[in-house]
RNA sequence: GGCCCAUUCGUCUAGUGGUUAGGACGUAAGGUUUUCAUCCUUAAAACAGGAGUUCGAUUCUCCUAUGGGCUACCA
């Protein structure tokens, strides 16, 4: 298996990818870079009716983000190109008269409306209408017409799909990665169309032949397949092709309620259902994206690849490395998993956690000047090195930290009521003094000294150190007081004291 | 309706024919921090139900229930 293997995504460019797609992706990445093998991406282009322009684009920028490129696919590394289906259009044709000739499938002439009102009919007694050998020689097609009818169909201009010749009495076993054996009745199949009336494939056609083409070690894809599975390995039994192995990815359900996971879950509950931020062209929505929300790319793969998957230990942070080395689709679970929004925030906290000082300062500054703020960076870096603690997000430090760059503009209303009293002001006045004639300002120092006086003027240490937070911060929260205080530096400490006592 | 897949704490999951059924998120309670958060400790919390196989089933089989997917000239 270390031989060759080539794996594929193949989305559908109709929309934004969402995150289960990336998941499905990102299985696929992992398994290929763990085999020594290729990823590739195709795009999946047939249905000409749902095409989006910023969709093709859209998936690329979001496997850069998540930082699984692929290795083969437009534009890159043409091996076995092109890899738009749209632009293979001519190749299927050929697929499709093949499996004509050889008797696996046929022509249909059966309009839109005439299937739709056999459906309807069958729905009303209680029964499925499946287009099958149960049917198919009653129904209008080349293998209840004669040939000369046929011929003059088409010749007539007559449009016409192509369908696939499900096989008899059969009890098919398939094989997939995940669940092991699967039984299936082959007369519980229909003929599906396996080319269009449009001159376009199929997903099935397209997919199989794409596959086979392109050389495709093994399928991955989400569970929602697994009923086509059956026509797929049908459909390289028919061409005489060596399928290559299946394995159906568990779905990704709703944090709440029932179904799978969809884009307005993430309106309604307030959390992104795509990598990146997504404006439909047409209508002009924004949908939020994990980037866009401040999640770090690591953090939401890391998140994602723990979504049916665990490698047995008790780990939960990997390095992409790291899940390269582990990724077994033997260790993917069977059942769908319900996303949860709260574990993706204590992702990002972790990896925020992880970064060093200096990266964060840097992601940090961008928001400072949005506030109006230039400080330098050291400055910055050690900032964060004393609120990062407290953050999910780089977005979080300004709430956290504004204190280290302007003075409190108000105070906390409750706070100032139950910490500043009668006799605060006159305390804080001569706070002033004695700090004021403070010269090492280190955080060690301005504590000894400051400590020193209360121990001295014997006052509860609450009822200085309380309304000196207020004076500083403006509310009772934030780091070491005497670290806030270096920081700031005697000037800033003893204008903010006095600003305090003029305010409150 | 039909077909297929699945079912361990609220959620993601580990695990085994005999275990005190483990971890994580979240929740709660303490402790630390004379602030807040972090951090630490602790707690509550699960084998869907019923048969069968077996000395013994959460683990194997079957049935039921529940959940999910598919059932398009969409992918």
């Amino acid at each position: 298996m270390t031989e060759n293997v080539r794996v594929r995504f193949a989305p559908s460019p109709t929309g934004p990818l969402h995150m289960g797609g990336v998941r499905t992706a990102l299985f696929n990445y992992l398994f290929a870079k763990k085999h020594n093998g290729t990823f590739v991406l195709r795009i999946e282009d047939t249905d000409q009716t749902r095409y989006v322009a910023n969709a093709e684009q859209y998936i690329i920028d979001s496997l850069d983000w998540c930082q699984i490129p692929f290795d083969e696919g437009p534009g890159r590394n043409e091996k076995f190109g092109p890899y738009r289906q749209s632009e293979r259009k001519e190749l299927y044709k050929k697929y499709a008269d093949e499996l004509i000739e050889k008797g696996w499938a046929y022509y249909a002439f059966d309009t839109a409306d005439e299937l739709n009102t056999h459906r309807k009919n069958h729905e009303e007694n209680g029964k499925t209408f499946i287009y099958n050998w149960h049917n198919r020689e009653k129904l209008q097609n080349s293998l209840a017409l004669s040939a000369e009818e046929v011929s003059a169909k088409i010749a007539a201009g007559e449009k016409f799909v192509v369908r696939f010749k499900s096989p008899k009495d059969e009890i098919l076993v398939l094989q997939d990665e995940i669940r092991g054996e699967i039984k299936i009745d082959s007369n519980l199949l229909d003929d599906k169309v396996l080319f269009k009336s449009d001159g376009m494939p199929t997903y099935h056609l397209a997919n199989i032949v794409d596959d086979h083409l392109m050389e495709i070690s093994h399928v991955i894809r989400g569970e929602e397949w697994l009923p086509s599975l059956a026509l797929h390995v049908l459909l390289y039994r028919a061409f005489g092709w060596t399928a290559p192995k299946f394995a159906h990815l568990p779905l990704i359900l709703k944090p709440v309620g029932k179904g799978k996971l969809s884009k307005r879950d993430g309106d309604k509950l307030g959390f992104p259902v795509f990598p990146l931020e997504y404006t439909n062209e047409t209508t002009g929505d924004v949908s939020r994206g994990y980037k866009e929300d401040g999640y770090f790319p690591e953090a939401f793969v890391n998140m994602l690849s723990l979504l049916g998957w665990n490698p047995g230990t008790e780990q939960e942070l990997f390095s992409l490395e790291e899940l390269i080395q582990l990724f077994d689709l033997q260790r993917v679970s069977k059942s769908g998993a319900k996303f949860s929004p709260e574990k993706t925030q204590w992702f990002n906290e972790q990896y925020l956690q992880q970064k060093s000082d200096k990266e964060l300062a840097g992601l940090y500054q961008p928001i400072l000047v949005n506030n109006g703020i230039s400080a330098d960076a050291e400055y910055v870096e050690k900032v964060v090195g004393l609120i990062k603690e407290r953050a999910t997000f780089v977005a979080d430090f300004w709430d956290l930290s504004n204190f280290f760059f302007v003075n409190p503009s108000e105070y906390d209303a409750k706070a100032s009521k139950k910490q500043w009293k009668e006799g605060t002001p006159d305390l804080m006045k001569e706070l002033v003094k004695v700090i004021d004639n403070i010269e090492d300002f280190s955080s060690e120092n301005t504590e000894a000294k400051v400590k020193e006086w209360i121990t001295a003027k014997e006052v509860g240490f609450g009822k200085v150190m309380q309304p000196l937070r207020l004076s500083l911060v403006g509310a009772l929260k934030g780091p070491h007081l005497f670290d806030i205080i270096s920081m700031i530096g005697k000037h800033a400490t003893i204008d903010r004291i006095n600003n305090a006592i003029a305010t409150l």
